[in-house]
DNA sequence: TTCCAGGTGCATA
DNA sequence: TATGCACATGGA
């Protein structure tokens, strides 16, 4: 896939391998919003508006260097799809998202992203995120930015539980408090193993939502998230009718096993298709 | 009305 | 180590 970068903007050539319905849509973010003929899509302080051309699309943005990194335009999806599709059960949901690219989100937003989507849906996980950004975020020209730790940190449990995060309220309130703004760069240098461990340690934060911010978060490959969606996608494919389903931490060794280094990029190949039902 | 959503924390055996 | 349950909330 070819682009060119501007002053402000970044223009892509080829839809093959950007769809930005699929890559806002999939399900591994939640700032975003869908204008009717544009999409904006919010990255901590920083926004982008992605219009479709004849030729591709037009990233319209003041950071483009942020956003060239946070759409992982350097990446080759062309290859990692050739090469995953040599697995028959991803055939279907290579091809269903194949404008799929896996983001390389703040780490911070992604984080609490993630606290507010556990045993959630993902229309009250956007609402919830998105109140939080305008109620305690800056305001950065036309939109409000995500909050800071210091700015979520201002927030009560009682705040957090007005603006619908339900029990999590309490995980969001004890995890601001738990890391500093050093923190979470400070684990980039560790294995992914040691800083799956580290971000269990925290607040609200077990096995899968670390898989979650390993993935979209810290880029880390080698990991496989498993929700109810990947639950049932499994027990689709891997089990025989009498067969019993494993636990999820057997179902995340068993598919890391199976796909290594590729297993975040099939991880969300199957999750976007299960989600829309399309396997 | 009941079930479900990108699960986690905690008690219990 | 493994299993079971409670936990807010809103849409289907």
């Amino acid at each position: 896939m070819n682009y060119v970068i501007g002053k402000d903007y970044i223009e892509i050539f080829g839809k093959e391998d950007f769809d930005i319905k699929e890559i806002l849509e999939c399900g591994q973010v939640f700032s975003y919003k869908f204008m009717g003929d544009c999409y904006l899509a919010y990255s901590a302080d920083k926004k982008a508006k992605v219009t479709e051309t004849s030729l591709g699309y037009i990233i319209k943005t003041n950071h483009p260097n942020y956003f060239e990194n946070y759409f992982d335009l350097k990446t080759d999806y062309g290859k990692i799809k050739e090469t995953l599709s040599k697995f028959p059960i991803l055939k279907k949901p290579i091809d269903f998202g194949k404008g799929i690219r896996i983001l390389k989100q703040n780490l911070f937003e992604t984080l609490i992203s993630f606290i507010v989507s556990a045993n959630n849906n993902i229309k009250r996980i956007q609402m919830i995120l998105e109140r939080l950004r305008e109620k305690l975020g800056s305001k950065v020209g036309d939109f409000y930015a995500f909050p800071t730790r210091e700015q979520l940190k201002g927030a009560s449990v009682e705040f957090f539980k007005e603006i619908g995060a339900g029990y999590r309220a309490d995980y969001l309130y004890k995890v601001v408090r738990q890391i500093d703004d050093n923190t979470l760069n400070e684990w980039q240098k560790l294995d992914t193993k040691d800083l799956r461990n580290k971000l269990i340690s925290l607040s609200g934060i077990g096995p899968k939502v670390a898989d979650c911010v390993l993935l979209f978060g810290y880029g880390r490959q080698d990991v496989f998230p498993v929700d109810t969606w990947i639950e049932k996608m499994y027990v689709k494919f891997y089990c025989s009718n009498s067969q019993i389903v494993p636990n999820r931490e057997k179902i995340r060794e068993n598919l890391v096993k199976e796909f290594g280094n590729l297993s975040g990029y099939a991880q969300q190949y199957l999750f976007y298709s299960m989600r829309s039902r399309e396997v």
